[in-house]
DNA sequence: GTAGGGTTAG
């Protein structure tokens, strides 16, 4: 079933690529569902099942776009309307649920011994023995094993699973326990085991049914296989079924899980209409969630808006996402506005609500108010749940501030909830004083570490130049079972050039590729009962946190030689773990290559990678050479997909790409890629006449661009116009920097400004402000030697650059 | 079969 990706790109989809074992494409397209409005009134709707000749229009067009959503004429504009009734009358002040209970009292006590009594395999079957002869049908099994998955324990739900399959014979039922099995695996999140089922249903005769399908649609849309989720659903026709409104449901939310563009899901929804199943508010709800995961707040506002017109009751789902959407795009405001409008939509904001704004504000910075809304969760009575209080403690921690982190934890826990790995995850993350305690702790309360803890703990062992333990760590986990991701290996790539690394990173991974074997005859309850040998006495992560001072203690005799190259050794075992590199990938590779003082090395280095990824380091090698006439086109095809992902890594691309050339000299490359980024605003305002933000940009770029800003000056006050009265140069505080107070930039930029002469000075209620009269800057500018210090020159020079440059510099004074 | 949290680049 799983597919085989290419090895490939920065266009691979950055996000859930801790899920890499499958290909997913990156399609974060930005897409508006803006005008024209459809007709708010329901009057000139057809109803549904009446718009045949709108379903005809929509057959002709096999990929509708989102002129379908957005034309009045359209299929999808008319069942819009028309469904109108048909989603208001199932959603009206209803509870979710109006299942009837189909299990027996019997199950619920079955349950009760089996979480008390059934401790390891002989004792769960004992329990289960004991009960067989009460417990009636497929319902109370399906019930107990549901049960048993809620509380996360995978292995007792299988085990039950295969208790009730051994003594059932009717295929109907086999079917039904099945079906349970998968989705109860696939909200685990253990979708090979999922796969493992369904196959055996298939192959058994009682899995060919619209709800083991659908089950394993949804399974592998949660773990963010979206691909392997069409390919089943699209595989439903050839085993003669019909996907009903929950396999539909089903393989939307898996594109907004697996970020999967908008159009596609706009797709799959006409396609629901063409096949003659109406959507519900969980169609409409997924449908908002694949714009809000994608970035795409806009074109989630407008899908809401066009909801709000229609007429539609809204629920807590749909508040919630949009808010999210906002909150995700810093449209803190925005988000208030929504929140504000649910009161009187008779939908009340919740602990999700407010968990997502605290989280807002937090990553906003906005600290202070995310601690009144926290407040105000407690205030209104709203029970606060594990996730509300992490992400108060995530966002203290964030700022450094473990002492109220802390105390947060201890509220938390004077109310009864237990820290989780998350919490400790948070605890941790800035490696400060108490880190090994509270290590200590989250060991002694059973938590075992994963992915995502250790990749913390090994890139800030690697930004705290402890390479060495950081590799131990990589080894730890392999041996634990844990499968590193992309995040992690690009963690390590960071801190290349930061200190020596040797071979062994590169070797020690390969150990990663035995636990990703797995014979795909093994059974069920061999693969989920194969529990890891743990070893508390062995406890390496503690003996790696005992290291730290002594390896702190040599750090200075590690600024050795750097090993550029081993990059090369990492891709290759990235490859044969089939973890996809990407953007992020990219951006730490050119920054290890900054860091780096050998040209050749560095230009070794992203020669070879182009056998890896021909487009993306072919220009950042061509660039990187001076050949900027042979790659600028292939530059701009890879600037459009950059300009397909969210601000913050478009930007860190443009970073990365500045500062490598202008570390290598490169400078005219360098100014090339800061004007194509502001071409295409990567960093959202720049510059105007008065003013000339930098605080988003690296310290390349930011030089690169203070020239680009300073010749465009130049050309309006010898165009003979007025300098603005006061000129400002911002490079910020350094809040974006990891490191508190760590103004490189402010230092790259004031060290810029004085070796060209020019009048800046540092202003004195603002340190991370350069100031200057106008006039006093516009007289600096007419200086006859000005202009040369202006004009950047490259270390290397290619005759062919020449033409390509004079274009740059006719681009570049308009602006 | 739908909503919020912890990991890289910033």
């Amino acid at each position: 079933m799983a597919s085989t990706p290419p090895h490939c790109s920065i266009t691979a989809n950055k996000r859930n690529q801790n899920h890499q074992k499958r290909c997913r494409r990156w399609t974060n397209h930005n897409v508006s569902l803006a005008k024209p409005p459809l007709p708010s009134s329901p009057h000139n709707a057809p109803k549904p099942g009446a718009s045949t000749a709108a379903t005809t229009n929509a057959q002709n067009q096999p990929f509708p776009s989102l002129a379908t959503l957005q034309s009045q004429k359209s299929q999808l504009a008319a069942d819009f309307s028309g469904r109108r009734r048909f989603v208001s009358k199932l959603h009206i002040g209803r509870p979710k649920s109006t299942l009837s209970i189909r299990h027996t009292l019997v199950a619920e006590e079955a349950l009760q011994h089996v979480v008390l009594y059934g401790k390891d395999d002989q004792t769960l079957e004992n329990v289960l023995l004991n009960f067989e002869s009460r417990l009636c049908s497929s319902d109370d099994y399906t019930f107990l094993l549901r049960k048993l998955g809620d509380r996360g324990d995978s292995s007792k739900a299988i085990r039950c699973f295969e208790f009730a399959m051994r003594r059932e014979k009717r295929k109907n039922e086999q079917g039904k326990l099945a079906s349970a099995m998968i989705s109860t695996l696939g909200r685990l999140g253990k979708v090979e085991l999922a796969e493992a089922v369904f196959e055996t249903a298939l192959r058994e005769g009682y899995g060919n049914t619209v709800y083991t399908f659908s089950a394993l649609i949804s399974a592998y849309g949660k773990s963010g296989y979206w691909n392997d989720a069409f390919k089943v659903f699209y595989s439903m026709e050839a085993y003669g079924l019909k996907p009903n409104l929950v396999s539909y449901n089903a393989v939307i939310d898996a594109c907004a899980i697996g970020g999967v563009e908008f159009k596609k899901a706009v797709e799959i929804f006409d396609e629901m209409f063409k096949n003659g199943v109406q959507p519900d508010l969980i169609t409409f709800n997924s449908l908002l969630s694949v714009c809000s995961r994608g970035g795409q707040w806009e074109a989630a506002r407008n899908l809401f808006t066009e909801l709000i017109n229609r007429g539609i009751d809204l629920d807590i789902f749909t508040y919630n996402t949009i808010v999210d959407a906002f909150c995700k795009a810093g449209q803190m405001d925005a988000a208030l506005e929504i929140i504000s409008e649910m009161p009187g939509k008779n939908v009340l904001p919740n602990v999700v609500t407010y968990s997502t704004m605290v989280r807002g504000y937090g990553k906003a910075g906005r600290l202070d108010e995310a601690l009144n809304l926290f407040n105000k969760m407690k205030f209104l009575g709203l029970s606060l749940d594990l996730i509300s209080y992490n992400t108060l403690v995530s966002a203290f921690a964030m700022l450094g501030r473990f002492e109220e982190a802390w105390d947060v934890c201890k509220e938390m826990e004077n109310s009864g909830i237990r820290k989780d790995v998350a919490t400790y995850n948070a605890l941790l993350g800035g490696l400060y004083e108490e880190a090994m305690e509270i290590f200590r702790e989250f060991e002694k309360a059973g938590l075992k570490a994963d992915v995502v803890l250790y990749t913390a703990l090994i890139d800030t062992m690697c930004k705290n130049g402890l390479v060495e333990s950081a590799v131990t760590l990589l080894d730890e986990m392999t041996k634990e079972g844990i499968r590193p991701n992309v995040v992690t290996y690009n963690s390590i790539i960071d801190a290349f050039g930061l200190s020596a690394i040797t071979q062994h990173v590169v070797d020690d991974a390969g150990e990663a590729s035995e636990f990703q074997v797995k014979s795909s005859s093994s059974s069920v309850v061999q693969e989920a009962t194969e529990s890891r040998v743990t070893d508390r006495e062995d406890d390496r992560i503690i003996k790696i946190f005992g290291k730290l001072a002594a390896e702190k203690a040599s750090q200075e005799n590690n600024c050795g030689r750097q090993e550029l190259l081993c990059i090369l050794g990492v891709f290759q075992k990235m490859r044969e773990l089939e973890i996809k590199p990407n953007v992020v990938t990219f951006s730490s590779i050119l920054n290890a290559c900054s860091r780096c003082d050998s040209f050749e090395d560095a230009s070794i280095l992203l020669e070879e990678l182009q056998l890896f990824d021909n487009q993306v380091y072919g220009v950042a090698h061509g660039l990187l050479m001076g050949y900027r006439e042979n790659v600028w086109v292939q530059a701009q095809s890879l600037f459009d997909e950059v300009k397909l992902m969210d601000f913050s890594t478009a930007s860190a691309f443009y970073n990365a790409l500045t500062d490598m050339l202008w570390h290598y000299g490169q400078k005219r490359g360098a100014l090339l890629v800061v004007l194509e980024g502001k071409r295409r605003q990567v960093w959202e305002n720049v510059w105007s006449d008065s003013c000339l933000d930098l605080h988003l940009m690296s310290s390349g770029a930011a030089r690169a661009m203070v020239h680009a800003w300073l010749l465009n000056i130049r050309s309006i006050v010898f165009d003979g116009h007025k300098l603005p009265k006061l000129l400002s140069i911002l490079t910020g505080w350094g809040k974006h920097s990891k490191v508190v107070g760590h103004s490189a930039l402010r230092r790259a930029v004031e060290a810029l400004l004085t070796s060209m002469g020019a009048p800046f000075q540092l202003a004195r209620c603002n340190l991370g402000r350069f100031i200057s009269r106008g006039s006093v800057v516009a007289a600096w500018l007419r200086e006859s030697g000005t202009l040369k210090v202006l004009v950047l020159h490259d270390d290397r020079t290619h005759p062919e650059n020449v033409r390509v440059d004079q274009v740059s510099n006719l681009q570049m004074l308009p602006l």
